[in-house]
DNA sequence: GCCAACGTTGGC
DNA sequence: GCCAACGTTGGC
């Protein structure tokens, strides 16, 4: 069991966009960077858990905590000309960019920013903390899982 | 295989 | 809207 944090803008896609889904699960499309594509792809599994992060807006922070709701499959938005994901560099017989479903599973009564995460000893070492970070998918460990839950009042 | 140019991310 | 960080592309 694996633990992750999964960015989203929320004028794109937000918690709430996903709590309002059927079966409150969605396809989390639109990765285009290989090594949130290889941390998906390989070390993301059926039952994993993620922090849901919202980026590029007036707060940014991580808001609630969704479940991988399946293994990595390839991501069909590459294969649509026109679109904003498409990429012709991959295709149905040998695709390039893979996603997951994702579960909501809980929205946090109070938002974990990330100017409060970065005050946080703990999280030091945190990637997401770390200067300019801006992968969109990243791997979170047990503690600090543990500790941010507490953070959000939800320990 | 180097690296300059370019595009994107995302905090502020 | 600005801009630093950094991933990708493509010429050589």
């Amino acid at each position: 069991m694996n633990y992750w944090l999964m960015k989203s803008e929320p004028d794109v896609f937000s918690i709430d966009h996903l709590r309002k889904m059927p079966r409150k699960t969605e396809h989390w499309d639109g990765i285009r960077n290989y090594q949130a594509r290889n941390f998906m792809r390989d070390a993301m599994k059926k039952g994993d858990l993620a922090f849901f992060y919202h980026s590029n807006c007036e707060e940014p922070g991580i808001v609630g905590i969704m479940e991988i709701a399946s293994a990595a499959y390839p991501d069909h938005t590459a294969f649509e000309p026109g679109q904003k994901y498409f990429d012709e560099k991959s295709t149905p017989e040998n695709p390039r960019w893979m996603m997951v479903d994702v579960k909501f599973k809980k929205k946090f009564k109070k938002n974990v920013s990330l100017a409060s995460l970065k005050e946080e000893k703990k999280l030091s070492k945190m990637r997401l903390v770390q200067r300019g970070n801006r992968l969109s998918i990243l791997p979170v460990t047990a503690s600090e899982w543990k500790f941010i839950l507490k953070m959000a009042g939800e320990a």
